[in-house]
RNA sequence: CGGGGUGUAGCGCAGCCCGGUUAGCGCGCCUGCUUUGGGAGCAGGAAGUCGCCGGUUCGAAUCCGGCCACCCCGACCA
């Protein structure tokens, strides 16, 4: 294809929007444009990578005995008030409605369209286990559309779903798609890891996320050197068994802080560390207070917290409610004198503090040597508190490292959830009927595009993995006045198209420079640069990932791609 | 949803405070000549509802009010 011919709008500066990588260096060469917050066209450049990945995508799909389908985008809104994910998905999901004010959604993913296929066409065990998948573009309004295709609303997904009689065989199946998954993203050249993860708004029970490895990435990765990686959201908080606090006191004794709310002021006047001291959050879930004890230089995990306390309601007190239930403002509740009523509960972590320093439920004085047991009761001790990187591995027991990551797959066991609330059942041996164990299993094609290049990039542009970029030869001739070079460099490029290499020929009448930051920018794996040398006989291959230059016979160029190319 | 910021040519920006010719600059684009190994030179040229609506004024990119869009930060941790 010749450059010159093609939608390929290079930019010189940096658009001003674009804060990270991707986004910047997807826009300066041409791959996308925008049309509106979170929502961008995909150039011809964009798109060829986007094709491979899909077709990347699509064959180890295909090869796991998935089956392809095609779902429609829009969706009668009564479906989502079937399986219960009207509230749930709430604000993210798109509606629009027809000339008859009829209510549509458009879909933020498949799982009822897919359900009620699996309702009426498989109702027999013998047409089970099956997978289904499809390619195509999911809307979600999501609360900040940001990083360019990274996170935006209208995306590439595949989306597979599977249909199971029993727990083994969608562990089975399960198995399956997580390898591919592994082949897609290795044979995309990228680094990675899988991580144990929450299964949010999808619900269900295990999950996984595959992350590509970026400095960027929006997600946070707590990984070990025993290969156990995890979500920093869903980690355990685990730390080295030993006591804190002062210990053979026979009494706490209260101390004066004035003003001082925060675990940050209460350590800087007591002189303490954030660690000794011990934070009192305070609860409604239901009909009853809980008063929760983590330590203070920790941070309460909200989705541990709806978990364990079975409450997905569960609020914080309001500062009046603070005031009535514990006699004292907030920022100085602490568990010595609630009420018996209130439930107190503590993280794990709590077990390590043999003596605590706590808010005195009275304005500007805490308590220090409160000793558990003692002073108060613990009703139970769970995980709610965020991990960080150094805390322990929950398999072998060594601190674990903290990565950042895209996630660019997420798999689930979704159980029964969709099939019981949307009443999908199959008929077993015995004619006895059962609602379907399912699995589902994203993967985002747009967001791998991105994923790609914030791992692969440098101060000049992208750098594409071969098996992934939009061309993978450019034929870079320095001047197309002249004839010799114009007429090698066409010639090249046939020879190359007939081996079926997907090259691109800059027969653009511009200056070298511009020409050679142009190609850098782009990122197509390899260069054959015409030049000078030509006089003799001689052209260079540049490879854009090392950089390194070879000078080569120009007659054994299509040779010397191909022998690149096959490694 | 809350806070902050920005909207002027395809991209990046100045002008606005202090109202007043034909609204500027760099890059890009078009034409011609020269140039051709790292974002070329000269000459000429095209391109703007100054985000939108309303108001003040003899006169508004500039002042005032409303709206919209976009970007960033935050969304209750005592």
């Amino acid at each position: 294809m010749r450059w010159s011919e093609s939608c390929i709008p290079t930019m010189k500066e940096n658009p001003r929007e674009a804060e990270i990588p991707s986004h910047r260096l997807m826009l300066r060469a041409g791959l996308i444009k925008k049309l509106t917050a979170g929502i961008y066209t995909f150039l011809p450049l964009g798109l060829r990578v986007l094709k491979k990945i899909e077709s990347i995508v699509r064959e180890e799909m295909n090869a796991a005995g998935c089956q392809e389908l095609l779902m429609p985008i829009l969706h009668p809104e009564e479906i989502y008030a079937e399986s219960g994910r009207l509230e749930t998905f709430g604000p993210e999901l798109y509606k629009v409605r027809d000339g008859r004010q009829r209510v549509f959604a458009l879909g933020p993913t498949h799982e009822e369209v897919v359900t009620m296929i699996a309702r009426d066409e498989m109702r027999s065990y013998r047409d089970l286990p099956q997978c289904l998948y499809q390619i195509l573009t999911k809307f979600r309004d999501e609360i900040r559309p940001r990083y360019g295709v990274m996170r935006a609303r209208e995306f590439i997904m595949k989306d597979a779903y599977s249909f199971h009689t029993s727990e083994a065989s969608l562990d089975r199946t399960y198995r399956e798609i997580e390898k591919a998954y592994q082949r897609i993203i290795e044979r995309c050249g990228l680094r990675y890891r899988i991580v144990e993860a929450e299964s949010g708004y999808i619900g269900g029970n295990e999950s996984h996320e595959f992350m590509v490895l970026a400095e960027n990435g929006e997600d946070r990765i707590l990984s070990c050197g025993c290969g156990y990686a995890v979500n920093l959201e869903r980690a355990t908080a685990r730390e080295k068994e030993e006591t804190t606090g002062e210990e053979n006191k026979s009494t706490y004794k209260a101390v004066d802080t004035p003003g001082a709310a925060t675990v940050d002021e209460v350590s800087q006047f007591l002189r303490v560390t954030p660690r000794d001291i011990v934070k009192t959050l305070l609860y409604r879930s239901g009909d009853r207070n809980v008063a929760l004890l983590v330590p203070g230089d920790r941070e309460v995990n909200d989705i541990k917290l709806c978990r364990n306390l079975d409450d997905s309601t569960i609020r914080f007190l309001e500062a009046g409610e603070i005031d009535e239930v514990t006699g004292g403002p907030v920022g100085f509740s602490g568990p010595v004198g609630l009420p018996p009523e209130t439930r107190i509960v503590a993280d794990e972590t709590i077990k390590r503090y043999s003596s605590m320093i706590v808010g005195a439920n009275k304005a500007d004085k805490h308590l220090v040597g409160v000793v558990p047991g003692r002073d108060f009761v613990i009703e139970s001790f769970n995980d709610y508190v965020y991990a960080r990187e150094g805390d322990l591995c929950a398999r072998c027991g060594k601190p674990m490292e903290l990565s950042n990551g895209v996630e660019v797959g997420h798999i689930f066991k979704l159980g029964t959830k969709y099939s019981r609330s949307m009443n999908a059942k199959y008929l077993d041996e015995k004619g006895e009927s059962h609602p379907f164990i399912m699995g589902c299993y994203g993967f985002g094609i747009s967001r791998m595009v991105a994923a790609a290049i914030e791992q692969n990039f440098d101060d000049d542009g992208i750098i594409w993995p071969l098996s992934i970029a939009p061309f993978q030869v450019l034929v870079l001739p320095i001047n197309m006045d002249d004839q010799k070079i114009k007429e090698a460099a066409e010639s090249l490029e046939r020879g190359l198209k007939e081996k079926g290499i997907e090259v691109l020929l800059d027969d653009r009448d511009l200056s070298p420079g511009v020409k050679f930051k142009d190609a850098e920018l782009i990122g197509i794996p390899l260069r054959l640069t015409l030049g000078r040398k030509l006089q003799e006989g001689k052209i260079e291959i540049f490879d854009r990932a090392s950089r390194q230059v070879t000078e080569i016979p120009v007659g054994e160029a299509v040779a010397e791609i191909l022998k690149r190319i096959a490694i």
